[in-house]
DNA sequence: ATAATACTTTACGTTTACGTCAACGTCAAC
DNA sequence: GTTGACGTTGACGTAAACGTAAAGTATTAT
């Protein structure tokens, strides 16, 4: 009898892995290695919408090849926007050299998408010429 | 007695080592992967600016947090230009997913600069706010 | 002749990011 | 009261991507 509404107050953590494809092991991964730390309920892992914003995150880092430990870095530049005078300048130059490798990542995204729809422009074309169809018969 | 100029005809192992700086041995893991395939005068090998070509667009891949198996594939995609009619639909069909998935990833890199640019701007105006210098006293 | 340098193969070790049981707790339903 | 459904904690297994010796070969320098 979960609720079907966009987003509820609170989550388990199968409700978490069935949003995100992935499994329960692999949120419970992430929180052993200090990347999550839900509420419990009992024994119950009780997770908020702020630990699921920092899940999505998580795995959008995933997707761009960043480690946990990286990833750990990022949340950690996230949370401390509140932190002492110090602190908050150290964070700044770290989340500044974050932008700019993750600029550089885009450098290198934009070149590889432009190579390859070189490939394909020319394997395309080259279809084309000898007047073949793409699709198959 | 090596040249110096910006490219030369042929490389060895340690001359692309340090161009790329990786370690010979990563440069002979991805050969035993299938992923380059030098020449051999007598046991030592001998890199083409094909074969460097190649190990370019490798570590490009693996800065954007592809696999070898995934690079195997797109290094394929790259040779097979020149295949047979069918081949070459089905390579196109493959290098158009590819693409796909490389926009889906431009899109979190790009979500991904937007909240660190966010982070960004909220503590340094904090900083600002108090009258506060972002370079140490 | 020998030492240094550069390269080779073989093979075992390591880290990361989970997968995969196994055994147990808890609550609702039957 | 036992059977699921869902959750929990270990603990061991594993694939990927190299690192790290160990031991041999080939060329060059002295």
């Amino acid at each position: 009898m979960s609720a079907e509404k966009p987003v509820a107050e609170t989550f388990t953590i199968t409700d978490l892995a069935g949003e995100f494809k992935v499994t329960p092991r692999t949120i419970r991964f992430y929180e052993d290695k200090d990347l999550l730390a839900p509420q419990r309920n009992g024994m119950n892992r009780v997770y908020t919408r702020r630990d699921r914003a920092r899940l999505k995150l998580i795995l959008r880092g995933r997707r761009l090849g960043f480690s946990l430990a990286d990833l750990k870095e990022m949340l950690d530049l996230y949370d401390l926007g509140d932190g002492q005078v110090e602190q908050r300048r150290v964070l700044l130059k770290r989340a500044r050299k974050q932008l700019a490798e993750l600029e550089a990542q885009r450098r290198d995204i934009n070149d590889t998408i432009r190579d390859l729809k070189g490939v394909i422009d020319h394997v395309a074309e080259s279809l084309r010429a000898q007047g073949i169809n793409e699709q198959a018969a």
